[in-house]
DNA sequence: CTCTGTGAATATATTCACAGCC
DNA sequence: GGCTGTGAATATATTCACAGAG
Protein backbone atom coordinates (compact mmCIF):
# COMPACT_ATOMS: atom_id res chain seq x y z
CA UNK A 1 0.00 0.00 0.00
CA UNK A 2 1.19 3.47 -0.80
CA UNK A 3 -0.11 6.34 1.26
CA UNK A 4 -0.21 9.92 -0.02
CA UNK A 5 2.55 10.66 2.52
CA UNK A 6 4.77 8.02 0.96
CA UNK A 7 4.29 9.45 -2.46
CA UNK A 8 4.98 12.97 -1.31
CA UNK A 9 8.11 11.85 0.49
CA UNK A 10 9.33 10.05 -2.60
CA UNK A 11 8.62 12.93 -4.92
CA UNK A 12 10.44 15.26 -2.58
CA UNK A 13 13.44 12.99 -2.30
CA UNK A 14 13.79 12.38 -6.00
CA UNK A 15 12.67 15.34 -7.93
CA UNK A 16 9.55 17.18 -8.90
CA UNK A 17 9.74 15.45 -12.25
CA UNK A 18 11.16 12.25 -10.83
CA UNK A 19 14.79 12.03 -11.88
CA UNK A 20 16.39 9.09 -10.03
CA UNK A 21 19.33 9.83 -7.76
CA UNK A 22 21.56 7.45 -9.66
CA UNK A 23 20.84 9.38 -12.84
CA UNK A 24 21.50 12.77 -11.24
CA UNK A 25 24.85 11.47 -10.02
CA UNK A 26 25.85 10.61 -13.57
CA UNK A 27 24.68 13.77 -15.30
CA UNK A 28 27.87 15.67 -14.40
CA UNK A 29 29.89 12.91 -16.04
CA UNK A 30 27.88 13.14 -19.22
CA UNK A 31 28.21 16.88 -19.13
CA UNK A 32 31.96 16.66 -18.91
CA UNK A 33 32.17 14.23 -21.79
CA UNK A 34 29.88 16.42 -23.88
CA UNK A 35 31.88 19.54 -23.14
CA UNK A 36 35.00 17.78 -24.33
CA UNK A 37 33.26 16.67 -27.52
CA UNK A 38 31.99 20.20 -28.10
CA UNK A 39 35.51 21.58 -27.72
CA UNK A 40 36.71 19.07 -30.27
CA UNK A 41 34.08 20.41 -32.64
CA UNK A 42 31.85 17.32 -32.60
CA UNK A 43 28.28 18.32 -33.41
CA UNK A 44 26.46 15.03 -32.93
CA UNK A 45 26.98 11.85 -30.90
CA UNK A 46 25.27 8.51 -30.72
CA UNK A 47 24.39 7.05 -27.35
CA UNK A 48 27.06 4.44 -27.96
CA UNK A 49 29.82 7.02 -28.48
CA UNK A 50 28.78 9.22 -25.60
CA UNK A 51 28.41 6.22 -23.32
CA UNK A 52 31.94 5.13 -24.12
CA UNK A 53 33.28 8.61 -23.46
CA UNK A 54 31.47 8.68 -20.13
CA UNK A 55 32.42 5.16 -19.12
CA UNK A 56 28.92 3.65 -18.94
CA UNK A 57 26.92 1.41 -21.23
CA UNK A 58 24.65 2.85 -23.84
CA UNK A 59 21.38 1.47 -22.46
CA UNK A 60 22.01 3.20 -19.16
CA UNK A 61 22.89 6.43 -20.89
CA UNK A 62 19.73 6.40 -22.99
CA UNK A 63 17.59 5.59 -19.98
CA UNK A 64 19.20 8.39 -18.01
CA UNK A 65 18.70 10.94 -20.77
CA UNK A 66 15.13 9.80 -21.28
CA UNK A 67 14.37 11.08 -17.78
CA UNK A 68 15.19 14.60 -18.94
CA UNK A 69 13.07 14.42 -22.05
CA UNK A 70 13.35 13.35 -25.67
CA UNK A 71 16.37 15.27 -26.76
CA UNK A 72 17.77 12.82 -29.31
CA UNK A 73 16.91 12.07 -32.90
CA UNK A 74 16.24 8.46 -33.85
CA UNK A 75 18.61 7.19 -36.45
CA UNK A 76 21.00 10.09 -35.77
CA UNK A 77 21.93 10.66 -32.16
CA UNK A 78 22.13 13.69 -29.89
CA UNK A 79 23.11 17.21 -30.81
CA UNK A 80 26.03 17.96 -28.51
CA UNK A 81 25.41 21.67 -27.85
CA UNK A 82 21.73 21.16 -27.21
CA UNK A 83 22.30 18.29 -24.80
CA UNK A 84 24.93 20.31 -22.93
CA UNK A 85 22.34 23.01 -22.46
CA UNK A 86 19.58 20.64 -21.36
CA UNK A 87 21.74 18.83 -18.81
CA UNK A 88 23.14 22.11 -17.52
CA UNK A 89 19.67 23.46 -17.05
CA UNK A 90 18.49 20.31 -15.31
CA UNK A 91 21.43 20.43 -12.92
CA UNK A 92 20.84 24.09 -12.22
CA UNK A 93 24.12 25.18 -13.79
CA UNK A 94 22.61 27.94 -15.87
CA UNK A 95 22.54 30.09 -12.78
CA UNK A 96 25.43 31.27 -10.67
CA UNK A 97 26.10 29.46 -7.39
CA UNK A 98 28.08 31.43 -4.85
CA UNK A 99 30.34 29.24 -2.77
CA UNK A 100 32.38 29.78 0.38
CA UNK A 101 35.36 27.53 1.11
CA UNK A 102 36.15 27.08 4.78
CA UNK A 103 39.61 25.81 5.59
CA UNK A 104 42.49 26.97 3.43
CA UNK A 105 45.02 24.20 3.88
CA UNK A 106 46.38 22.24 0.95
CA UNK A 107 42.97 20.92 0.08
CA UNK A 108 41.34 24.34 0.39
CA UNK A 109 44.03 25.73 -1.91
CA UNK A 110 43.40 22.97 -4.42
CA UNK A 111 39.68 23.67 -4.35
CA UNK A 112 40.11 27.45 -4.59
CA UNK A 113 42.30 27.05 -7.66
CA UNK A 114 40.27 24.31 -9.28
CA UNK A 115 39.24 25.41 -12.76
CA UNK A 116 36.34 22.99 -12.97
CA UNK A 117 34.16 25.17 -10.74
CA UNK A 118 34.08 28.45 -12.57
CA UNK A 119 33.22 26.85 -15.89
CA UNK A 120 30.10 25.26 -14.37
CA UNK A 121 28.54 28.25 -12.71
CA UNK A 122 30.25 27.99 -9.34
CA UNK A 123 31.91 31.14 -8.09
CA UNK A 124 34.12 30.93 -5.05
CA UNK A 125 33.31 34.24 -3.40
CA UNK A 126 35.13 33.81 -0.10
CA UNK A 127 37.81 31.81 1.68
CA UNK A 128 37.78 31.45 5.45
CA UNK A 129 40.31 30.01 7.85
CA UNK A 130 40.60 29.86 11.62
CA UNK A 131 44.39 30.24 11.65
CA UNK A 132 45.43 33.92 12.10
CA UNK A 133 48.62 33.20 10.14
CA UNK A 134 46.60 32.16 7.13
CA UNK A 135 44.06 34.98 7.39
CA UNK A 136 45.18 37.85 5.16
CA UNK A 137 46.96 35.64 2.66
CA UNK A 138 45.85 35.92 -0.93
CA UNK A 139 44.75 32.68 -2.59
CA UNK A 140 43.23 32.43 -6.03
CA UNK A 141 42.73 36.17 -6.07
CA UNK A 142 40.86 36.31 -2.77
CA UNK A 143 41.99 37.52 0.63
CA UNK A 144 41.51 34.79 3.22
CA UNK A 145 39.23 36.02 5.98
CA UNK A 146 38.68 34.78 9.51
CA UNK A 147 36.07 32.15 10.28
CA UNK A 148 34.81 34.69 12.84
CA UNK A 149 33.32 36.53 9.89
CA UNK A 150 31.43 33.50 8.58
CA UNK A 151 27.94 34.86 9.17
CA UNK A 152 28.78 38.29 7.77
CA UNK A 153 30.43 36.83 4.69
CA UNK A 154 27.56 34.49 3.89
CA UNK A 155 25.06 37.33 4.16
CA UNK A 156 27.12 39.95 2.34
CA UNK A 157 28.23 37.69 -0.48
CA UNK A 158 24.95 35.85 -0.98
CA UNK A 159 26.53 32.46 -0.46
CA UNK A 160 24.31 29.45 -1.05
CA UNK A 161 26.75 26.54 -0.84
CA UNK A 162 29.37 25.93 1.84
CA UNK A 163 32.45 23.77 1.34
CA UNK A 164 34.19 22.44 4.44
CA UNK A 165 37.87 21.61 3.98
CA UNK A 166 38.89 21.86 7.61
CA UNK A 167 40.38 19.31 9.99
CA UNK A 168 37.76 16.92 11.38
CA UNK A 169 37.26 18.42 14.82
CA UNK A 170 36.41 21.89 13.51
CA UNK A 171 33.87 20.78 10.93
CA UNK A 172 30.70 20.21 12.97
CA UNK A 173 30.79 23.62 14.63
CA UNK A 174 31.39 25.42 11.35
CA UNK A 175 28.67 23.35 9.71
CA UNK A 176 26.24 24.38 12.46
CA UNK A 177 27.10 28.01 11.83
CA UNK A 178 26.61 27.61 8.08
CA UNK A 179 23.21 26.05 8.70
CA UNK A 180 22.47 28.87 11.12
CA UNK A 181 22.84 31.38 8.30
CA UNK A 182 20.21 29.52 6.30
CA UNK A 183 22.52 27.57 4.01
CA UNK A 184 21.05 24.20 3.06
CA UNK A 185 23.80 22.70 0.89
CA UNK A 186 27.15 21.64 2.29
CA UNK A 187 30.02 19.78 0.66
CA UNK A 188 32.12 18.14 3.34
CA UNK A 189 35.73 17.08 2.89
CA UNK A 190 36.39 16.75 6.61
CA UNK A 191 36.63 13.18 7.82
CA UNK A 192 33.57 13.27 10.07
CA UNK A 193 29.87 12.51 9.73
CA UNK A 194 28.10 15.83 10.06
CA UNK A 195 24.75 15.99 11.72
CA UNK A 196 22.36 18.51 10.24
CA UNK A 197 18.66 19.26 10.56
CA UNK A 198 16.08 17.94 8.12
CA UNK A 199 16.15 19.78 4.84
CA UNK A 200 19.88 20.36 4.72
CA UNK A 201 21.84 18.39 2.13
CA UNK A 202 25.34 17.27 2.97
CA UNK A 203 27.55 15.47 0.51
CA UNK A 204 30.76 13.97 1.73
CA UNK A 205 33.96 13.37 -0.18
CA UNK A 206 36.32 11.14 1.69
CA UNK A 207 39.80 10.65 0.35
CA UNK A 208 40.55 7.55 2.37
CA UNK A 209 37.18 5.85 1.87
CA UNK A 210 37.93 5.46 -1.80
CA UNK A 211 41.33 3.94 -1.12
CA UNK A 212 39.75 1.49 1.28
CA UNK A 213 37.25 0.37 -1.33
CA UNK A 214 40.11 -0.16 -3.75
CA UNK A 215 41.98 -2.15 -1.13
CA UNK A 216 38.96 -4.39 -0.66
CA UNK A 217 38.81 -5.19 -4.35
CA UNK A 218 42.55 -5.58 -4.63
CA UNK A 219 42.49 -8.07 -1.78
CA UNK A 220 39.64 -9.92 -3.42
CA UNK A 221 41.57 -10.14 -6.68
CA UNK A 222 44.59 -11.47 -4.79
CA UNK A 223 42.44 -14.05 -3.00
CA UNK A 224 40.88 -15.17 -6.25
CA UNK A 225 44.25 -15.48 -7.92
CA UNK A 226 45.45 -17.59 -5.01
CA UNK A 227 42.44 -19.92 -5.34
CA UNK A 228 43.12 -20.06 -9.06
CA UNK A 229 46.72 -20.99 -8.54
CA UNK A 230 45.74 -23.71 -6.08
CA UNK A 231 43.65 -25.34 -8.79
CA UNK A 232 40.34 -24.93 -7.02
CA UNK A 233 38.93 -22.91 -9.88
CA UNK A 234 35.20 -22.69 -10.02
CA UNK A 235 34.88 -23.07 -13.76
CA UNK A 236 31.29 -21.93 -13.73
CA UNK A 237 32.21 -18.60 -12.29
CA UNK A 238 33.02 -15.49 -14.24
CA UNK A 239 32.50 -12.22 -12.47
CA UNK A 240 32.80 -9.02 -14.37
CA UNK A 241 35.56 -7.09 -12.69
CA UNK A 242 34.45 -3.52 -12.65
CA UNK A 243 34.14 -1.29 -9.63
CA UNK A 244 30.75 0.26 -9.19
CA UNK A 245 31.23 3.98 -8.81
CA UNK B 1 25.04 -35.07 -2.75
CA UNK B 2 27.49 -32.44 -1.60
CA UNK B 3 31.16 -33.20 -1.88
CA UNK B 4 33.80 -31.50 0.27
CA UNK B 5 34.98 -29.73 -2.92
CA UNK B 6 31.55 -28.29 -3.50
CA UNK B 7 31.40 -26.93 -0.02
CA UNK B 8 34.88 -25.47 -0.20
CA UNK B 9 34.14 -23.85 -3.54
CA UNK B 10 30.92 -22.41 -2.22
CA UNK B 11 32.42 -21.15 1.01
CA UNK B 12 35.29 -19.57 -0.88
CA UNK B 13 33.01 -17.90 -3.35
CA UNK B 14 30.72 -16.58 -0.66
CA UNK B 15 33.43 -15.20 1.54
CA UNK B 16 35.20 -13.68 -1.43
CA UNK B 17 32.26 -12.48 -3.45
CA UNK B 18 29.30 -12.24 -1.17
CA UNK B 19 29.52 -8.68 0.12
CA UNK B 20 27.34 -6.23 -1.82
CA UNK B 21 29.07 -3.19 -3.30
CA UNK B 22 26.80 -0.83 -1.40
CA UNK B 23 27.86 -2.47 1.83
CA UNK B 24 31.56 -2.34 0.99
CA UNK B 25 31.22 1.37 0.28
CA UNK B 26 29.84 1.93 3.79
CA UNK B 27 32.31 -0.19 5.72
CA UNK B 28 34.93 2.60 5.80
CA UNK B 29 32.33 4.89 7.34
CA UNK B 30 31.50 2.38 10.04
CA UNK B 31 35.19 1.87 10.63
CA UNK B 32 35.74 5.55 11.14
CA UNK B 33 32.84 5.83 13.57
CA UNK B 34 34.08 2.79 15.48
CA UNK B 35 37.62 4.13 15.69
CA UNK B 36 36.27 7.32 17.17
CA UNK B 37 34.22 5.40 19.71
CA UNK B 38 37.25 3.28 20.61
CA UNK B 39 39.33 6.41 21.18
CA UNK B 40 36.63 7.71 23.49
CA UNK B 41 36.92 4.49 25.45
CA UNK B 42 33.54 3.05 24.45
CA UNK B 43 33.65 -0.74 24.67
CA UNK B 44 30.23 -1.68 23.31
CA UNK B 45 27.70 -0.13 20.92
CA UNK B 46 24.20 -0.98 19.83
CA UNK B 47 23.32 -0.94 16.15
CA UNK B 48 21.21 2.12 16.86
CA UNK B 49 24.09 4.10 18.35
CA UNK B 50 26.60 3.07 15.73
CA UNK B 51 24.12 3.77 12.96
CA UNK B 52 23.58 7.29 14.27
CA UNK B 53 27.32 7.88 14.48
CA UNK B 54 27.71 6.68 10.90
CA UNK B 55 24.71 8.55 9.55
CA UNK B 56 22.65 5.55 8.41
CA UNK B 57 19.63 3.77 9.83
CA UNK B 58 20.05 0.81 12.12
CA UNK B 59 18.39 -1.78 9.91
CA UNK B 60 20.86 -1.03 7.15
CA UNK B 61 23.76 -1.19 9.54
CA UNK B 62 22.71 -4.57 10.91
CA UNK B 63 22.14 -5.95 7.44
CA UNK B 64 25.54 -4.69 6.33
CA UNK B 65 27.33 -6.20 9.32
CA UNK B 66 25.46 -9.46 8.91
CA UNK B 67 27.28 -9.90 5.58
CA UNK B 68 30.56 -10.09 7.45
CA UNK B 69 29.34 -12.60 10.00
CA UNK B 70 27.61 -12.71 13.36
CA UNK B 71 29.81 -10.39 15.35
CA UNK B 72 27.20 -8.92 17.68
CA UNK B 73 25.57 -10.17 20.85
CA UNK B 74 21.77 -10.16 21.00
CA UNK B 75 20.45 -8.01 23.77
CA UNK B 76 23.83 -6.27 24.09
CA UNK B 77 25.32 -4.91 20.88
CA UNK B 78 28.74 -5.03 19.27
CA UNK B 79 32.13 -5.03 20.93
CA UNK B 80 33.88 -2.02 19.43
CA UNK B 81 37.45 -3.34 19.26
CA UNK B 82 36.38 -6.66 17.83
CA UNK B 83 34.24 -5.06 15.14
CA UNK B 84 37.08 -2.69 14.20
CA UNK B 85 39.26 -5.71 13.66
CA UNK B 86 36.69 -7.64 11.65
CA UNK B 87 35.88 -4.73 9.34
CA UNK B 88 39.57 -3.92 8.90
CA UNK B 89 40.28 -7.48 7.99
CA UNK B 90 37.40 -7.61 5.55
CA UNK B 91 38.56 -4.41 3.84
CA UNK B 92 42.11 -5.70 3.66
CA UNK B 93 43.47 -3.06 5.98
CA UNK B 94 45.40 -5.48 8.16
CA UNK B 95 48.08 -5.53 5.49
CA UNK B 96 50.20 -2.66 4.23
CA UNK B 97 49.25 -1.09 0.91
CA UNK B 98 52.04 0.77 -0.82
CA UNK B 99 50.81 3.80 -2.72
CA UNK B 100 52.36 6.15 -5.26
CA UNK B 101 50.94 9.64 -5.74
CA UNK B 102 51.39 11.10 -9.19
CA UNK B 103 51.01 14.84 -9.49
CA UNK B 104 52.25 16.99 -6.62
CA UNK B 105 50.18 20.13 -6.99
CA UNK B 106 47.93 21.41 -4.22
CA UNK B 107 45.84 18.27 -4.28
CA UNK B 108 48.86 15.99 -4.35
CA UNK B 109 50.25 17.89 -1.35
CA UNK B 110 46.97 17.48 0.48
CA UNK B 111 46.95 13.77 -0.23
CA UNK B 112 50.60 13.28 0.71
CA UNK B 113 50.02 14.98 4.05
CA UNK B 114 46.65 13.39 4.75
CA UNK B 115 46.81 11.58 8.08
CA UNK B 116 43.90 9.30 7.32
CA UNK B 117 45.99 7.08 5.06
CA UNK B 118 48.78 5.94 7.35
CA UNK B 119 46.40 4.94 10.11
CA UNK B 120 44.60 2.56 7.77
CA UNK B 121 47.49 0.65 6.33
CA UNK B 122 48.24 2.90 3.38
CA UNK B 123 51.85 3.99 3.03
CA UNK B 124 52.69 6.66 0.51
CA UNK B 125 56.05 5.41 -0.70
CA UNK B 126 56.68 7.79 -3.58
CA UNK B 127 55.62 11.11 -5.08
CA UNK B 128 56.05 11.80 -8.78
CA UNK B 129 55.66 14.94 -10.82
CA UNK B 130 56.34 15.88 -14.42
CA UNK B 131 57.44 19.43 -13.61
CA UNK B 132 61.26 19.69 -13.24
CA UNK B 133 60.78 22.58 -10.84
CA UNK B 134 58.77 20.38 -8.49
CA UNK B 135 61.05 17.34 -8.80
CA UNK B 136 63.56 17.41 -5.97
CA UNK B 137 61.26 19.20 -3.54
CA UNK B 138 60.59 17.48 -0.26
CA UNK B 139 56.93 16.89 0.59
CA UNK B 140 55.69 14.91 3.57
CA UNK B 141 59.19 13.58 4.11
CA UNK B 142 59.62 12.29 0.57
CA UNK B 143 61.70 13.68 -2.27
CA UNK B 144 59.52 14.26 -5.31
CA UNK B 145 60.82 12.25 -8.25
CA UNK B 146 60.26 12.57 -11.96
CA UNK B 147 57.39 10.78 -13.67
CA UNK B 148 60.10 9.42 -15.99
CA UNK B 149 60.99 7.09 -13.15
CA UNK B 150 57.44 5.74 -12.76
CA UNK B 151 58.18 2.18 -13.82
CA UNK B 152 61.36 2.00 -11.71
CA UNK B 153 59.64 3.39 -8.65
CA UNK B 154 56.68 1.03 -8.85
CA UNK B 155 58.96 -1.97 -9.15
CA UNK B 156 61.50 -0.89 -6.56
CA UNK B 157 58.97 0.22 -3.97
CA UNK B 158 56.49 -2.59 -4.45
CA UNK B 159 53.63 -0.22 -5.20
CA UNK B 160 50.19 -1.77 -5.58
CA UNK B 161 47.92 1.27 -5.76
CA UNK B 162 48.38 4.37 -7.91
CA UNK B 163 46.81 7.74 -7.16
CA UNK B 164 46.50 10.21 -10.02
CA UNK B 165 46.31 13.86 -8.97
CA UNK B 166 47.49 15.39 -12.23
CA UNK B 167 45.81 17.77 -14.63
CA UNK B 168 43.32 16.04 -16.90
CA UNK B 169 45.36 15.80 -20.08
CA UNK B 170 48.25 13.97 -18.40
CA UNK B 171 46.17 11.36 -16.63
CA UNK B 172 45.44 8.77 -19.33
CA UNK B 173 49.07 8.38 -20.35
CA UNK B 174 50.23 8.00 -16.77
CA UNK B 175 47.40 5.59 -16.09
CA UNK B 176 48.47 3.47 -19.05
CA UNK B 177 52.00 3.38 -17.67
CA UNK B 178 50.73 2.36 -14.22
CA UNK B 179 48.72 -0.44 -15.77
CA UNK B 180 51.78 -1.39 -17.79
CA UNK B 181 53.69 -2.07 -14.58
CA UNK B 182 50.98 -4.50 -13.48
CA UNK B 183 49.09 -2.21 -11.14
CA UNK B 184 45.37 -3.02 -11.08
CA UNK B 185 44.01 -0.39 -8.67
CA UNK B 186 43.92 3.29 -9.51
CA UNK B 187 42.36 6.20 -7.67
CA UNK B 188 41.74 9.03 -10.10
CA UNK B 189 41.33 12.67 -9.09
CA UNK B 190 41.92 13.98 -12.60
CA UNK B 191 38.78 15.22 -14.33
CA UNK B 192 38.75 12.64 -17.08
CA UNK B 193 37.23 9.21 -17.63
CA UNK B 194 40.14 6.80 -17.77
CA UNK B 195 40.00 3.82 -20.03
CA UNK B 196 41.64 0.72 -18.67
CA UNK B 197 41.73 -2.95 -19.62
CA UNK B 198 39.47 -5.57 -18.04
CA UNK B 199 40.59 -6.47 -14.56
CA UNK B 200 41.82 -3.02 -13.58
CA UNK B 201 39.77 -1.13 -11.00
CA UNK B 202 39.52 2.62 -11.27
CA UNK B 203 37.72 4.77 -8.75
CA UNK B 204 37.16 8.40 -9.51
CA UNK B 205 36.80 11.29 -7.11
CA UNK B 206 35.52 14.39 -8.78
CA UNK B 207 35.42 17.61 -6.85
CA UNK B 208 33.02 19.39 -9.15
CA UNK B 209 30.64 16.46 -9.63
CA UNK B 210 29.64 16.67 -6.00
CA UNK B 211 28.99 20.38 -6.22
CA UNK B 212 26.83 19.82 -9.27
CA UNK B 213 24.73 17.26 -7.43
CA UNK B 214 24.27 19.75 -4.59
CA UNK B 215 23.27 22.43 -7.07
CA UNK B 216 20.64 20.11 -8.52
CA UNK B 217 19.07 19.55 -5.11
CA UNK B 218 19.39 23.18 -4.13
CA UNK B 219 17.57 24.19 -7.30
CA UNK B 220 14.87 21.67 -6.57
CA UNK B 221 14.41 22.98 -3.03
CA UNK B 222 14.14 26.52 -4.37
CA UNK B 223 11.56 25.44 -6.94
CA UNK B 224 9.51 23.61 -4.34
CA UNK B 225 9.59 26.53 -1.95
CA UNK B 226 8.42 28.81 -4.74
CA UNK B 227 5.49 26.52 -5.53
CA UNK B 228 4.69 26.29 -1.85
CA UNK B 229 4.69 30.03 -1.35
CA UNK B 230 2.56 30.61 -4.44
CA UNK B 231 0.19 27.74 -3.73
CA UNK B 232 -0.62 28.33 -0.08
CA UNK B 233 -3.88 30.07 -0.91
CA UNK B 234 -4.97 27.49 -3.46
CA UNK B 235 -4.58 24.79 -0.85
CA UNK B 236 -5.59 21.21 -1.41
CA UNK B 237 -9.30 20.78 -0.64
CA UNK B 238 -9.31 17.53 1.35
CA UNK B 239 -6.30 18.34 3.53
CA UNK B 240 -7.80 21.69 4.47
CA UNK B 241 -10.98 20.02 5.66
CA UNK B 242 -9.16 17.46 7.74
CA UNK B 243 -6.98 20.08 9.37
CA UNK B 244 -10.09 22.08 10.32
CA UNK B 245 -11.15 19.24 12.59
C1' DC C 1 13.23 -7.42 28.29
C1' DT C 2 16.59 -5.79 24.79
C1' DC C 3 18.83 -5.88 20.68
C1' DT C 4 20.77 -8.76 16.89
C1' DG C 5 20.22 -11.24 12.63
C1' DT C 6 17.35 -12.16 8.83
C1' DG C 7 13.50 -13.66 5.85
C1' DA C 8 9.96 -11.19 3.31
C1' DA C 9 8.32 -7.00 1.24
C1' DT C 10 9.36 -2.98 -1.10
C1' DA C 11 11.88 0.28 -3.67
C1' DT C 12 15.68 1.48 -6.96
C1' DA C 13 18.72 0.56 -10.53
C1' DT C 14 20.39 -1.84 -14.50
C1' DT C 15 19.99 -4.37 -18.54
C1' DC C 16 17.54 -6.45 -22.34
C1' DA C 17 15.29 -6.30 -26.47
C1' DC C 18 12.58 -4.22 -29.73
C1' DA C 19 8.84 -0.99 -31.50
C1' DG C 20 8.84 3.17 -33.76
C1' DC C 21 10.79 7.13 -35.96
C1' DC C 22 14.33 9.33 -39.03
C1' DG D 1 19.33 0.65 -41.90
C1' DG D 2 20.51 3.01 -37.75
C1' DC D 3 19.57 4.74 -33.48
C1' DT D 4 16.53 6.50 -29.80
C1' DG D 5 13.20 5.78 -26.26
C1' DT D 6 11.02 2.63 -23.35
C1' DG D 7 8.24 -1.26 -21.47
C1' DA D 8 9.41 -5.65 -19.42
C1' DA D 9 12.73 -8.53 -17.07
C1' DT D 10 16.26 -8.82 -13.97
C1' DA D 11 19.39 -7.54 -10.40
C1' DT D 12 20.56 -4.70 -6.22
C1' DA D 13 19.50 -2.24 -2.31
C1' DT D 14 16.69 -0.73 1.47
C1' DT D 15 13.33 -1.21 4.87
C1' DC D 16 10.06 -3.72 7.62
C1' DA D 17 8.95 -6.57 11.20
C1' DC D 18 9.76 -10.18 14.16
C1' DA D 19 11.78 -14.75 15.77
C1' DG D 20 14.99 -15.93 18.86
C1' DA D 21 19.46 -15.47 21.52
C1' DG D 22 21.21 -13.57 25.74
Amino acid sequence: MTTPQDRLARDTRESVRGIPDATVARLPVYLRALTELAERGVATVSSEELATAAGVNSAKLRKDLSHLGSYGTRGVGYEVEYLVYQISRELGLTQEWRVVIIGVGNLGHALANYGGFASRGFTVVALLDADPDVVGEHVAGLRVRSTDELEDVVAAEGVSIGVLATPGPAAQDLCDRLVGTGITSVLNFAPVVLSVPEGVDVRKVDLSTELQILAFHEQRKAARDAVHAAGLTAADEHDAEEVAQ
